[in-house]
DNA sequence: ACGCTTATCGGGTGTTCACCCGATACCTCG
DNA sequence: CGAGGTATCGGGTGAACACCCGATAAGCGT
């Protein structure tokens, strides 16, 4: 049996090496790479092609939503386990649109983790029961801002969002996404116009209370 | 040499795991105990009286700062060491005052834990190198307890970044207060070196996170 | 009386932002 | 096919920001 080839993003070093130390204890798992943001773990999955992404939503520079998103579209055969703090409805709903193929809260055991990531390496899927609870109970989507109002905004209009957000210059995150600032800039100013704010105060405190960023 | 009695609280039962499972590596650490809470916590230090308690600050029913203020008044001989997603200042310093051993970030690695670990159980203590730089540099009061927080501010500049945080240009700022321009600007500079941020966005989350302005 | 902090105001310089105009290219949907 | 949305890049303008330098004045504690 061939093994399961993990890759594992989560920003906090500590959180990430404790539950590398978890699934190491599965022997049929081998972790192939480790990422501490959503641009990383995209890029070591391009480079990997691994089996499972186990992808933490909160973290910076491109979360793990859009992260999933991308690495979905673009990897078909690699299936995203997302971990996440809160059963958040808003997250589980846009987590799902996107095609996750499980959702796992922080405060799962270890067997569950265990549990979650061989379904989902033979291609079924896993949901905490916290999640899975609300998604059979209330079937209401969203309603509240969160997703819904991210929906407003292309992919990449999100992800300047976050970056500004998260205290970058134009020109710093042209860097960071090798873009022309002129392609920032513009990216910006039609974000903003198509929330209707328009100053960098008000985009940040939209970003934190959609959930883009937090105020750390 | 006998074993590192050690009691570990956090609330996610799965990032508990995980670093418990980097725990077991050290041959010289015996787990007595996990907690969910402040509280279980403490219950668990009052029955095996362990020699660390490495406890996460974000908690629900009794946070860590509050349980390692009174672990530390009840049961002297037990050494707390914090766990923190961020260098908070506001937290660094009261976590001081209350007489924690240490304070580890939540993103440092597997080899700091070690190093944390077996400083806070010879008795000594242990800082994080960023939160080491805060108190090195005199940005937090050791022991202090007045100085936390917003209270490093001025009234005036307290109002200048809440009405920067409201979205307010320097001029609109300068109107509504009856000041110059310049005054507005200078207050702003003088604010943004007091609290080392130095982009707009980085004064939206502070001013939102000590709960100067909401997100809404 | 002296030093320190706070609060006020100004000049100047370079960067970034917000918005105006333009363009090309791709993809999808009808 | 054509229309619309998305993504990319550019010029140009004026406002705002970030940081450098300076100053005056009031208050407060040692």
């Amino acid at each position: 049996m061939d093994p399961i080839r993990v890759v594992l993003a989560d920003d906090h070093t500590l959180v990430r090496s404790g539950i590398r130390a978890l699934l190491e204890r599965f022997d049929d798992v081998e972790m192939v790479g480790e990422a501490a943001n959503g641009r990383e773990a995209l890029e070591l999955v391009e480079k990997h092609r691994p089996d499972i992404v186990l992808m933490d939503i909160a973290m910076p520079e491109l979360n793990g939503l859009e992260a999933a998103r991308r690495i979905h579209q673009l990897f078909p055969t690699t299936r995203v386990l997302l971990l996440s703090m809160y059963d958040n409805e808003e997250y589980v709903a846009e987590a799902l649109a996107i095609g996750a193929a499980g959702y796992v809260l922080k405060d799962a055991s270890a067997a569950e983790l265990d549990i979650a990531v061989h379904a989902v390496a033979r291609g079924e899927s896993y949901l905490s029961p916290a999640v899975a609870k609300r998604i059979v109970e209330g079937q209401v989507p969203p309603g509240g801002e969160g997703a819904v109002g991210l929906q407003r905004l292309t992919p990449r209009q999100r992800e300047i969002l976050q970056l500004i957000a998260e205290g970058n210059s134009s020109k710093e995150i042209a860097r960071k996404l090798e873009l022309s600032v002129k392609t920032v800039e513009t990216h910006r100013t039609q974000l903003m116009e198509r929330l209707d704010i328009h100053d960098i105060a008000g985009l940040v405190r939209y970003a934190i209370r959609v959930g883009l960023v937090k105020p750390e």
